[in-house]
This record gives C-alpha cells, structure tokens and sequence, in this order.
DNA sequence: AACTATTTATAAGA
DNA sequence: TTCTTATAAATAGTT
C-alpha cells in the first residue's frame, strides 16, 4: 500500500524499518481496536520492537483477563491433543513475576465477584457476572437447605432415642 | 474501505457482523505477519469471536513465550507505577511456595463465590457468602443500570446532532 | 511530520 | 461460502 510493492521479508535499512515499524504498528493497533468494536471480539494484542519495547491492545475487558482466557482455551485444547503430556510435568511457570500477576489477577476476579471494582467492566462482562452470581446464590442457597434440613433431622432422632 | 464509510460501533446485523469479522481478522492476521516480518518484531495476537471461537496469531518464536514476555515487562511496569503496595507490607513473600499456596487459597475463595466446592462449608459460613453475593448482585445491578442510562443517553445525544 | 501515488483491504452486492 | 468490484484506508517512498 504504496509507491510500489513490498517483499514480505526483513527491511534491512535500519531506519526506514523503524519508520515502518511505526507507521504499521499504529495501522494494526486501530485495525485490532476496530474489529473488536465492530464485531463485537475479545482482542489482545501485543508487539514488542525489535528493540524490545513493548506495545499493546486489548479490549476492555482487559489483557489479563483475555491472556487467562487465552490459557484456559489453549490449555483444554492441549488436553485434547496430547492428554497430560505439558501438565504433569507443570508447563505452569514458577517465575515469581508470573505468579505475582497471577495472583493480582485472582484478587481483581474476587473484587469483582464481590461487586467491587466495577468501572472497569463493560455491560456484557457485568452480565455475565451477575449471572455467575446468580448462579452461585441459587446453590449455596441449596447447599443451605440441605444442611438445615440435615440438623433437624439429626435433632428429631436425638429426640427419639431419649 | 469498501463501498461506503463505516461507523465504529458493533455491527448490529448478525450475520454481516459475522461475515465482517471473518474478513477482517483474516486482514488482521496478514498485518500481524507483515509487521513481524517486515520489521523483525515479536508479535502475539488473540482474537475471541463473540461466539467464543479462538484465532491466534504469533511469530514463530511461540505464543507463550511471548506471553511470558509480557508477563515480565507488565509487571516490571507496574512495579514502576506503583512502587510496592503491597508488597513491601512485607506481609507477602515471595518464596515460590507461599505464592503458590496464597494462590490456591485464591482459588478455593473463587470456587466459593461461584457456588462450587461448598461441601467443607458451614452454616455459618454459608450465611456468610450468602450475604455476601447478595451485596455484589446489588452492586453488580446498580453499574449495569447505570451503564445502560448512560449509553442511552448517548445514542440520544447522537440522535439530536444528526 | 506531511504529502501523495499506489497498493491493499474490504463493504456491499451477486 | 466464495467471487467480484467500487471505494475507503493504509502506507512506501518522497519532501
């Protein structure tokens, strides 16, 4: 999309590699945002320069958020691929920095399930927690019952071998 | 680029959003490709269809490596920002076993609010996330409610400008 | 950082 | 879905 074509291969000016470089990033970053927006997708994006600077989009439903789901799919297909080949052996990271992320992530998915920190969510991920929640309180509701109903029970048979 | 403009909001039609969306990732995908070809970057690209479908894109060096990558760099940066929150409380260590323990304890609280594993629970504690759930669901309400005024709000301040 | 000649991407139609 | 085509967008090379 220029005065001329272009090969698919490395540019090696160093220079105007860098200005393409700039010049695409930017294209790609707004194409990224458009079709999330347009057609409704979870999309991350993430570039790092050939100088190792990092740039990245992700729909507001956040680069996390999109990375664990990310993991979760890519995990169950592994499953069904290689049946516990990777996590046997803990494909998992140990690396503190990971860790650490996991866990702010694990803390922000307890805030949000506690209805706190909200802002962030856009209506679809909202209903969607609602709905997990309400899921949730009809079990534990369940779950209430039963063991009420399970001391009574208890009670009348005490009762009855007085 | 196509005949006619088009607005940057999600296509309502289903099946041109579809149709959109499969043209425009595969786009996507191409630009990803040239941009880490062309420019010698490290590009990670995910993309969620509304339907939940996966598309990925990733230079060859591995999507998770990559990931990892922005693992590393997201925390560096956010170490950055907010210079040791909580981690210079010093309450948290960083041993890999504590971490990996707090994050199962994380887990487990997860469970919990979305109404599984709620056999080692009391009644007490029952009652507990009971109320607790109550309290996010009204939250939850609360924001949906206000998210939704306000993009009516909006759509009729857009109504008026036309 | 702008400009513009071209190439590309793609919206709408078939 | 796939192809065609008119048109909008992106961008390579230039200033």
């Amino acid at each position: 999309m220029g005065r001329g074509r272009v090969q698919l291969k490395r540019i090696e000016n160093k220079i105007s590699r860098q200005v393409t470089f700039s010049k695409r990033r930017t294209g790609l970053l707004k194409k990224a945002h458009e079709i999330s927006v347009l057609c409704d997708a979870d999309v991350a994006l993430i570039v790092f320069s050939t100088k190792g600077k990092l740039f990245e989009y992700s729909t507001d439903s956040c680069m996390e958020r999109i990375l664990e789901r990310y993991e979760r799919y890519a995990y169950a297909e592994r499953q069904v691929v290689a049946p516990d080949a990777e996590c046997s052996q803990g494909s998992w990271s140990f690396e503190t920095p990971k860790l650490l992320s996991r866990i702010e992530v694990l803390q922000r998915n307890i805030r949000n399930l506690t209805g706190e920190d909200l802002d962030p969510l856009n209506l679809r991920e909202l209903q969607y927690l609602e709905q997990q929640l309400d899921t949730a309180l009809k079990r534990i509701r369940t779950r209430k019952n039963q063991l009420m109903h399970e001391s009574i029970h208890e009670l009348q048979k005490k009762k009855k071998s007085r």
